[in-house]
DNA sequence: TTCATTTGTATCAAATGGTGTTACAAATAA
DNA sequence: TTATTTGTAACACCATTTGATACAAATGAA
């Protein structure tokens, strides 16, 4: 499938502005951690201000800083934010419907694509921004 | 993401085979039912048969049968024989390791990714695919 | 006001991966 | 020997991701 890597950037980014508090930063210092084209980052970050995650402002003394507490932000909402959010994907063409397999296949698959995707939401949600800082620090910064 | 569609072909082509008892079925007979090329078709099964849950044969009077009784084959397979099984990539690039943040992101998240897939795969293998089929036909065949 | 800075976004190019197709060698059964 | 089918190589097309340049709009400071 080769995923993209964008869930990843966005915790990484975050987890920069949780550890600023409310210092303004700027998209060209976090594009030098995360290793990548400044409009690469505020590509991302214009997809988690739409998730209310974090506010920008423009100008000089400009920049980017949490909405909200690391600890009231879930990897779920980091990964519906800039996700998908689907674990395996539909046919991409209609099955033949004069088959009887063709004809209801779909709507078994689509009811087991809820589910599972469902039960990684469930499970990213158990994890808080805070705490993956907390599993950074732990692991020996 | 826009995730691709292997997973949902290999489940209808796994049910098709389970349908068709101990009979050879040819690939040009199911792509007809997916509605795809046979080629598309023969990829799949070849990732199939890798993963031991189909036998070919070539010639006439060939085709492809299901190597288990479809009790025996659980959706966690079949996952795990078509798709890279990974939820969420890591970063592309890797970070800035002059950053404490760059240099101790990725070993968390690589922890995080494989917590995920295992959850996934631990919902995925709670089907059979005796049951996929039994959904299908309760949903009104 | 004027100027430097920064975001937000449009646009483009390159690389990658999925899908569909044609073609053909190898295997198989009749 | 012949017809059939798989297995696979090769190719084109399309969508997506990533990276880059460019620039208008907003902002703060001189």
């Amino acid at each position: 499938m080769a995923a993209n890597s964008q869930f990843a950037m966005a915790v990484h980014i975050l987890t920069m502005l949780a550890q600023s508090g409310d210092e303004n930063i700027k998209s060209d210092y976090i594009a030098g951690s995360v290793n990548t084209n400044p409009v690469v980052i505020r590509r991302l970050l214009g997809q988690l201000s739409t998730a209310n995650l974090v506010t920008s402002q423009t100008g000089s003394s400009g920049g980017t800083r949490l909405a909200r507490s690391a600890e009231n932000i879930s990897l779920c909402e980091i990964y519906k934010a800039v996700s998908c959010g689907e674990v395996f994907g539909l046919h991409a063409k209609s099955p033949n419907q004069d088959c009887p397999i063709g004809r209801n296949i779909e709507a078994v698959l689509c009811n087991l694509q809820k589910e599972i995707d469902r039960s990684v939401g469930e499970k990213l949600g158990q994890y808080t921004l805070q705490r993956v800082i907390e599993m950074m620090e732990g692991a020996h910064a």
